[in-house]
DNA sequence: CCAAAAGTGTTAGATCTACACCCATGT
DNA sequence: ACATGGGTGTAGATCTAACACTTTTGG
């Protein structure tokens, strides 16, 4: 669906007969900033709960695609990597009951958002992305689209909060194919910036030697000039990421 | 879908409310026998390619519970682990040409399968299981449910190709959980045994020495009696999987 | 006594970890 | 000169792979 096609809310449930009933993806954006790991959620109007940017998989649309879809809305960013890490598929997936309550408060008339309230199985994607290249942009649904710190998060709704940590351990377990690549890193940077990525990523302290040693042990980045940046101090190597192999 | 609820093809087809429209899930269910490493397969009637054992998810089944169903069914098993490793879910799946082809061939009319000519999502789990406990039955759908050799496939039907290599490459990745749990071995078997499973589905010879080693370090095992088989050699120790940790 | 299979030991190499030291830079 | 941050060396521990040797068993 693109953003565009939506002008309101009943606009939007209208749209039903174009998805896949019953399915629908969610993505867990994440980015580093600060020394802070943050998450980007979107907050519905009227609901005091926050929840994970998702969608809607059109007919013709891989499901990838839709995550995509939902990304580039809510960040603006395109050819970003995202991760399918789980499928949430329980049956007692509670979506059915505030949805409705926050359905009937918005003046909408129950015909209209049946389709809504049966069980929806939801595909889990994760990005991590640059924190400076997103523009949060709230669909119209919603009120807020904004980035909290992993260890501030607010009320989520549905079973959000799980959803999150289950994608927390899938980036921290593939954090190596998910930070070494061009989509985040700049053309050019040094070993301690990459290590404060990694560090907030973790959450833990790394060793800074044995950091670079493991690093430059994966073959992935070339050394390239120096950074002469007027500290008082020995000017660090810029590297930067090899081309594809 | 309890088996018994369907009586015919048309009984089948006829179901479709129950279900969650469009998505289905697959089983990737391996065994180990005689030193090669095994897939159960079906071949749904009238059709020449095979298939992976499959159903759809009823309105208030959690998806992994009719995966659970589904292996049941084929195989009689209960209570086997099912691992979710993969969501199939581009739109140019292509079982809709193939489909709609075998449903003409049967006489079945039109409007009753329009459902399942729709794009399907399918959720991919795998099971490791013992081949001397399973009773491969097909279902009324298919002629034949059997096993195949991984090296030696026949032609499969949609995807299933792909979808089978994905589940090989996460059973091979995490082999240890799946192989070391109480569903897959006998109460007590000798270390050369287990070494045997783990290089049936590896596909790769692995030492002996060092095999057990890595084994004993899991801490899994524990060491009981020796059993004398009456070999001109050294009577090997059995093991049995320690309590739950 | 011998062959076969099982158990155990050992060594070289790689990898990880922590600590230590040296180098470049601007104040 | 020196504090600061960056680069590199190294010793010890741990893990791994490959090889060798010993032990048990029935013929």
């Amino acid at each position: 669906m693109l953003e565009t096609e939506v002008a309101s809310l009943r606009d939007f449930l209208l749209k039903r007969n174009d998805y896949i009933p019953q399915l629908s993806v969610d993505c867990v954006v994440f980015s580093c900033h600060e020394k802070q790991l943050k998450v980007l959620l979107v907050q519905p109007k009227g609901m005091e709960a926050w929840a994970l940017p998702g969608g809607f998989v059109s007919q013709n649309e891989d499901i990838e695609s839709a995550a995509q879809e939902t990304l580039k809305e809510r960040t603006g960013l395109t050819e970003v990597r995202l991760d399918l890490f789980q499928v949430f598929g329980k049956a007692s997936r509670n979506t059915q009951d505030s949805m409705r309550a926050y359905f009937l408060l918005q003046g909408i008339a129950g015909h209209e958002f049946e389709w809504l309230m049966k069980r929806f199985v939801t595909v889990g994607y994760y990005a991590l992305v640059n924190f400076l290249e997103v523009r949060p942009t709230p669909s119209v649904l919603a009120n807020s689209c904004t980035w909290f710190d992993i260890s501030r998060l607010p009320l989520l709704a549905f079973d959000h909060s799980e959803i999150i940590r289950s994608a927390l351990d899938s980036l921290r377990k593939n954090l190596d194919s998910k930070l070494l690549s061009p989509d985040l890193l700049p053309a050019l940077f040094t070993m301690n910036e990459l290590q404060v990525l990694y560090e907030t990523a973790l959450g833990t302290p790394l060793r800074r030697n044995n950091f670079q040693r493991r690093i430059l042990g994966l073959d992935l980045l070339e050394r390239t000039d120096k950074r002469y940046t007027g500290g008082a101090h020995k000017a660090p190597y810029l590297y930067r990421l090899k081309e594809k192999r």
